[in-house]
DNA sequence: GTCTATAAGAAGATAGAC
DNA sequence: GTCTATCTTCTTATAGAC
């Protein structure tokens, strides 16, 4: 791994751990090893370091739902491996809450012109979910349901990390589990489909 | 109203919609209209004033429930006016997600000391909610429901904000008022409840 | 590519006049 | 109580030697 994957990398663990605005480039090059002035030799601006982290963000995002994809044989399967991914990154939710929910939350209150990019974080995984609930034959629903299941994980990060309580994340978990299986085609709990008649 | 609560009023404002950290003194002197010096007759540093701000958000907070204790004649009906504010404080939460959530995930990022006093603002919402989960005779289970509740609005004011979709929150709020009705006593679609034989 | 040295500015915080 | 002036530290960013 070279010098600016290890930059990158070891921002996009401190902009998580400690906010983005927070993380000082002294920070970023403590924790590689490097000096400050090695820095811009890689990386003009902050934000262009925002930006690398943010594109390995979304390659990663996109590697994570292409395994997904290809490992569950049903669509149901595959939203429960979306679902897992709270149970699975316990220990980071616990302290740190939703890597993409915090980014976003912050660029937002920054108004930074990378905003746009991380919700392209989220976006990546509605879309994605949204494809899985067309397969199990929800329709014009599934948008809806996608974002119902991408909130109520936003909800159970935010909390888990407010109140550090492993037993709320697994019980939600289950209960969203549960959730799936109620979700019929043209059903929906969500917003109710419009049939035409 | 004096100096010092015109203070903690703008600076309650902008850590709400810049962050806590973003948001300097000058740029709360400028809003207030007094010189960055007076500042410090009133407040000896920033932390103060965060703790000054938190300490209003309580009582506020302490305020809106009481009101609404008093005001719906079930627990129902009071728990309903918990899920509204998602609607009336929608053009605020489109901007800039939920008050407590973000400032409870930053101070967290931060490490800042005045955390446990913000997560207090949650468990206010938390034992209010529970409460009235007790009062419809959920029993155990209302705990869990509480964070249930507490953790479906959270999530939602994310995503309201990430993608600014005013139709998601008003999609979700009926959800949640559809779902409060199904919570039965001692039935609670949330954790179920563990009978002793 | 990596380093040291340093500039330029913003931040929190203090001193003292009025 | 409010102001101006100032200090110190931190942060981003640059210059230039090796």
């Amino acid at each position: 791994m070279d010098t600016r994957e290890r930059i990158v990398e070891t921002a996009d663990q401190l902009f998580y751990q400690q906010g983005f605005e927070h993380t000082s480039f002294a920070h970023i090059a403590e924790a590689v090893g490097i000096s400050r002035g090695n820095f811009y030799h890689h990386f003009k601006t902050k934000d262009e370091i925002l930006d690398a982290v943010i594109a390995t963000r979304q390659a990663r995002t996109r590697d994570m739902l292409s395994a997904w994809t290809a490992q569950g044989n049903s669509p149901q399967a595959r939203i429960r491996c979306f679902i897992q991914i709270l149970v699975h990154n316990l220990a980071d939710i616990r302290l740190y809450g939703c890597p993409v929910g915090s980014l976003t939350t912050e660029l937002a209150k920054l108004g930074h012109g990378s905003r746009d990019e991380a919700n392209a974080l989220f976006t990546l995984f509605r879309e994605w979910l949204r494809e899985q609930f067309r397969e199990m034959g929800c329709g014009k629903a599934s948008d809806a349901l996608a974002m119902h299941l991408l909130g109520r994980s936003q909800g159970v990060a935010t909390l888990a990390a407010a109140f550090q309580d492993d037993a709320f994340v697994r019980s939600e978990v289950r209960q969203m589990q549960a959730w799936l299986d109620t979700v019929a085609p043209d059903t929906a709990d969500a917003p109710r489909p419009r049939r035409k008649r």
